[in-house]
DNA sequence: GGGAAAATTGTAACCGGTACCAATTTGAAA
DNA sequence: TTTCAAATTGGTACCGGTTACAATTTTCCC
């Protein structure tokens, strides 16, 4: 079923009935009714590919990130999803694992006839290449990360505001030996959150020892072991700041691996906000960066870039990290444990 | 810089130069090496449009999910995504909320010279839409959802078997009083981990109280709520079977919050796997359905599916469900804590 | 050397829409 | 009634590939 057998099916030209599809003025109302009759009677939907083809737009954007499965993602990609869907666009996702080879091999393919933009969500990407891309004028959106010096659009949070919040937030209560688990130095991200916490040190007047900073790479595993480090220091920190909520839970094991409570025994505070961190099980103080409002930013800069072209000037958005206050950070108690009396008189029913 | 561009710089014709692009033989080795330099030199990529309008083949899978944020999903759609990018597929990912209206939405978007293939991840879809779409013969397969009666292809583990393995387990612990968190009655898996809870039951000689199964949602907030309601009872049920992990954490943050013990005061097991399952803080035992795989293998289906044409029977595939054995269960104890004393001298010390 | 088969290459008609331009019809003013 | 602009509709050349078929050249064997 193509627009031509609608077009006999109902004595008008294809033209007109394109016109109908696209709802052109110029088309006279009953025909335009009569038309839509007919297409509605047989279903006929406009071949996607074809129409891609004669207007050189697909309504795809192409989403990249390293690993969807890393929980900061889902949530970008939601809002992402919901933006596009909103304004009729479709979102191929793509995991990149970093590897910068994957990433240029996603971008080319889709650069041509694919999608209509992209999005870069804490992308590598080296210098040249990104440059190039920006040369080409081919729509693109940093989200997560800044690239400093090239113009292009871009989302993310203030990072050094968030992470002077959260250690803030800790020094009010009364922390003095705070760690800092950070990341790779390669991430702008990771750069400026310990430059945030540096900066709360230091205007709360206190100094930071060198063996407080700990080099994560963002997943829980490094979070984990990393805090096993800090909490075999002595004296023992007394609070941690992970730049991002994955290698808090990972803290967060940790400590209760050595049977320590969180937050009695040491405080812990995250970055992202992710939906775990909201779990009654976890209870993670952190800092929210907005994670679906960040996807559906990205889009609409994204489709303002692609519908006005180069005839606007790239913008940076910088979203307000806000401080969510939950249990990690010591607002509240550990819940207190039913005594052990209770459990063996139970134990003893049980048998 | 089209096919046609390439031609005119090489002096051979665009159908020499589409056969280059497409590896096909009768193109002398001198020929083939100019027309690919000069493709190299220009970086020539075919355009997407152009090549789906001319074969009728994308190269693009829809993957229709409820909700990406969902912890089960995303690691399905790596699975997927993995596959597909192998061998050359990109993947589209849909939200649809288990929203009908937005499955058929997108599904009828799709169709239409978008995607080659679809996978239905635990999608709810009335049986007459779904017979309309097996009829019309469009490539399609189910993951995490079994339909009976219908001639498609589907991917799923052997939720029976996985439920009683889960059960056993608990009751080899020498739990009595099992209660079991389950879904809503119209999902498939629900109802038969329902049914392998009950056999398990029976077969150990355990009676099961009705108060003991409660009905959540999957979602983490359920689990919690449902466990909330479970250790109200009196006597208080020993274990709780989850019928997914987002409840089965749920339930944990229930214990947590109450100064339950776990496993020593409830034990607790989930379904799935999901990440998060492992993570130190967490530590749950619970059945895995191989997710990752499962993806894979629903990406196989769908290409074989898509090459074969309905020369092929439909097959479900069935995935063998094992128990992953963590804390929860009480395999291993909980870490005993730093003694208070400890606590209080390093206290004083910071003052 | 002749002739058939195989190898190599070219021509042009699709795929299913869009959109420019022309043709026709309609409506209103003159 | 004539005239002209606006409204409506149609014809057809694209978009950028693929591929059936034809044409040409080369290879091989007797």
């Amino acid at each position: 079923m193509t627009i031509r057998d609608i077009a006999r099916l109902t004595g008008y030209s294809v033209a007109t009935v394109s016109r109908v599809l696209n709802g052109y003025p110029h088309v006279h109302p009953q025909t335009r009714a009569r038309i839509l009759s007919v297409i509605q009677k047989n279903g006929f939907q406009p071949h996607h590919a074809a129409r891609a083809l004669a207007t050189s737009r697909t309504y795809i954007l192409g989403l990249l990130m390293s690993d969807i499965t890393n929980p900061f993602y889902p949530e970008l990609a939601r809002g992402v999803e919901d933006a596009a869907a909103a304004r009729g666009y479709r979102v191929i996702l793509c995991n990149t694992d970093g590897d910068l080879q994957k990433e240029r091999a996603y971008i080319t393919s889709l650069m041509r006839g694919h999608v209509d933009g992209l999005i870069f969500a804490s992308v590598r990407l080296d210098d040249s290449f990104l440059q190039y891309l920006v040369r080409q004028r081919f729509p693109l959106v940093l989200a997560n990360r800044r690239f400093y010096g090239l113009p292009v659009d871009s989302v993310a949070v203030d990072n050094v505001l968030g992470a002077k919040r959260a250690v803030s937030h800790l020094i009010s209560h009364g922390h003095q030996r705070i760690a800092h688990i950070t990341g790779p130095s390669y991430v702008s991200n990771a750069v400026e959150r310990l430059q945030g916490y540096r900066e709360a040190m230091e205007e709360a007047g206190l100094k930071v020892r060198k063996e407080w900073i700990v080099v994560g790479d963002f997943t829980r595993r490094s979070g984990y072991e990393k805090a096993m480090v800090l909490f075999s220091l002595k004296p023992r920190p007394t609070a941690i700041f992970a730049e991002n909520d994955n290698m808090a839970v990972g803290a967060l094991g940790a400590a209760f691996e050595l049977g320590l409570r969180v937050p009695e025994d040491v405080a812990i505070v995250g970055f992202d906000d992710i939906d775990l961190a909201g779990a009654e099980a976890i209870q993670l103080t952190t800092v929210s960066q907005h994670i679906y409002e960040m996807g559906e930013k990205a889009v609409s800069l994204l489709l303002q870039r692609i519908e006005a072209g180069d005839r606007r000037d790239p913008t940076q958005v910088t979203l307000d990290p806000t401080l969510i206050i939950r249990r990690s950070c010591g607002c509240q108690r550990t819940p207190a444990r039913i005594p052990t009396r209770y459990h063996k008189r139970r134990a003893q029913r049980d048998v």
